[in-house]
DNA sequence: GCTAAATACATTGTATGCAATTTAATTGTG
DNA sequence: CACAATTAAATTGCATACAATGTATTTAGC
């Protein structure tokens, strides 16, 4: 191939990573609104659903997103009164989020939002596992080069 | 499975896919520093390479964007001289984007991206193939839907 | 040819995302 | 213990994204 034909859209491969992201997200939304909750929120709320409560540091190394991300949409969802934002008494440079009565009740509406967005996906079984398997080795090779 | 599993992030499609394209995009940023562009201005460039000229709709179409995107992204891509906004005289409502020299030039500098970028992927062709057949997949349901 | 509907962009407002820097707390070393 | 280096968040500044709305132009239907 020639190197001004690599330089072409339809022979990238961050391009459509980039797009299905996108649409998948857009894809969310009208789901996620009903739970007032964007995308990223919807992210974090899925590992506190799991683990109740986090430490700031572990939840960006979990979401691939750093403080000057994590610290002002934390404070959003504090405000919406899901999560609760505290130092930790051992360390003070860290904080501790942990999930509230009202985001553990979240989950519950948030149930069917998986179903409803694999039918979207229009993979099969087999072929979603391969995608994903794709994905992780991609993730893993760009976390080694750094 | 139970649903409260398919709640799990690791047990999500589409989060790897949200964070593999941010982190090829973070990949990218000290190749594309040196251009003067970001990664939404480098896919503008892209089709721009490609065909010289193009409308914003038919762009908005090839890069899933909308005019809230590109309207200040090209605007800001045309104060930097890589190409020219003008009005469709034929249909007042289009506006046409085109290289200038300037961008033009800059294809050069680029050719040696996507090599560099094609390292830190790690797959082979088989499996980047494999890849990019399952997110178009992915892409083409979704726009279906709608 | 008049006007309602459609189309193409532009604008507004909100929410990320991240590089770079700053601040506060802790740790490692002599 | 003093203090330089490290670490964890927070802050700042800039650049997307996108829903919703507004505006100018064109098209369709009558």
């Amino acid at each position: 191939m020639r190197d001004t034909d690599r330089l072409k859209l339809e022979n990238q491969l961050c391009f459509p990573i980039y797009a299905c992201s996108r649409e998948i997200i857009k894809a969310y939304h009208p789901y996620l609104q009903k739970l007032n909750l964007t995308y990223t929120q919807y992210i974090v709320m899925m590992v506190l659903w799991d683990r109740s409560s986090i430490g700031v540091k572990e939840l960006g190394e979990l979401l691939y997103l750093d403080s000057g991300t994590l610290t002002p949409l934390l404070k959003k969802m504090e405000a919406k009164g899901y999560l609760q934002r505290a130092r930790s008494a051992v360390d003070e440079r860290c904080v501790l989020v942990s999930l509230t009565e009202a985001g553990r009740l979240l989950q519950q509406e948030a149930v069917d939002v998986p179903k409803c967005m694999g039918c979207k996906v229009a993979l099969n079984e087999s072929e979603a596992a391969a995608l994903y398997g794709l994905l992780y080795k991609v993730l893993a090779h760009l976390q080694e080069e750094k």
